[in-house]
DNA sequence: CTCATATTGGACTAAAATAGTCCTATATTC
DNA sequence: GAATATAGGACTATTTTAGTCCAATATGAG
C-alpha cells in the first residue's frame, strides 16, 4: 500500500528539477535527462504525460522545451500523484456494468471513501516547493523510492 | 496511487466475514470461502497471511479453523493494509547499500514522510467494525475494488 | 494408533500491470 | 529546406500480483 511507482518517482524528480530552473526558461528533454540522470526516453515519456495533464508547458522547435505551467507553490502532491498514477480511487463496484446487485445494502465502500478523502486532503497540503528544500545541488540524487528500492534508471 | 490490490480486497472481505461470525467460534477456511464466494486456495493463502500477522488466530485439526484475534473495534484499516500490502513506506534510499551519497543534503524524503504519516493517521481511525455496517447479508457481494475493477475470483 | 480434518509453509505457474524503448508525424526557428 | 524539439502512440521486456497446488504438521475422535 502506498508504494508509489518508479515513474512517479522519476516524474517528481523531473518536476523538482524544473522547479529549480530559471523562471520561464524552456528546457529540452535532453537537458532534463542529463540533470536527473534518467534515461532520455523515459524522461520524454514523462514530460509528455506531465504536459498533457497541465503540470508543465511545452514549446516545439528550436529552443523549445518544457517548463512548469505554474509556480511550484501552486502544484500539490495530490496533483502530481493524480497525474502520474491516475486518480485516487479505491472504491469501485465489482460488476462489469458498473452497478452492484446489492447496491442498497452496499455501504462497505463508504469507509474506504473516507480514508481516500483524508489521504487526499493530506496530500493537498504538500506543494512542489516543499519537495525541494534544501535547494538542490546537482548531480541530483533522488530518494523517493518504490517498494523494492529501485536503482534509478540511469542515463547511459 | 492508492489502489489497493485484489488480495487486500479479498482479505478485507474475509475479515469482515469473520467479524460477523459468532464470537469465539472457529471457522474453517472452506466455510469462509463459501461465504465470501472466493476461491478456496486464495482464502487459504490469505488466512495464513492474516494469521501470521496476528489479525486472526487459528487452530488445527478437527473443528479447527480461524477467528479474529481481537474484537473488530480493535483492528484498524491501517493494520489491515500493513498486513496485506506491506508497511506504508514510500521513502527509502535508492542505493543498494541503503545509504545515500548525498545523505546530508537529502531531505527530499521528509515531505513524503509527512504525507505518509498523515495517511497512516487517517487510516488508524477506521476500524474493522466500521467496515461492516450495515450488518451483512449473504451471499456477500464486495465492492471495494482494485484499480481496474475486478470481477471477484468466484468460488466455482 | 490410525483415520479424518485442518492449518502451515513454501514452491510454482499464470496473468496483469509497469517500465522502458522506439518510430513516425508535427511544429518552430533560422 | 534543414535542424531542433515535442506529440502521439505502438511495442517489448520486466516485474509484480494473483492464483494454485503439494507435502508436512498438528489435533481430535474412534
Amino acid at each position: 500500500m502506498l508504494r508509489i511507482s518508479k515513474l512517479t518517482d522519476y516524474g517528481t524528480m523531473i518536476l523538482v528539477y524544473l522547479a529549480g530552473a530559471e523562471h520561464g526558461r524552456l528546457l529540452p528533454a535532453s537537458d532534463v535527462a542529463e540533470a536527473t540522470h534518467l534515461a532520455l526516453p523515459t524522461v520524454q515519456k514523462l514530460l509528455k504525460i506531465l504536459t498533457k495533464n497541465g503540470l508543465v508547458e511545452s514549446a516545439r522547435g528550436t529552443d523549445g522545451g518544457y517548463r512548469l505551467a505554474r509556480a511550484p507553490e501552486q502544484i500539490t502532491a495530490s496533483e502530481i500523484l493524480d497525474t502520474l498514477e491516475g486518480p485516487v480511487a479505491i472504491t469501485e463496484c465489482s460488476h462489469d456494468d458498473g452497478h452492484c446487485d446489492l447496491e442498497p445494502n452496499c455501504q462497505v465502500g463508504d469507509a474506504w471513501q473516507k480514508i481516500s478523502l483524508a489521504i487526499r486532503a493530506a496530500m493537498s497540503d504538500i506543494r512542489l516547493c516543499d519537495l525541494r528544500d534544501p535547494p538542490m545541488e546537482f548531480p541530483l540524487r533522488y530518494t523517493i523510492l518504490s517498494k523494492s528500492g529501485h536503482r534509478p534508471n540511469l542515463h547511459k
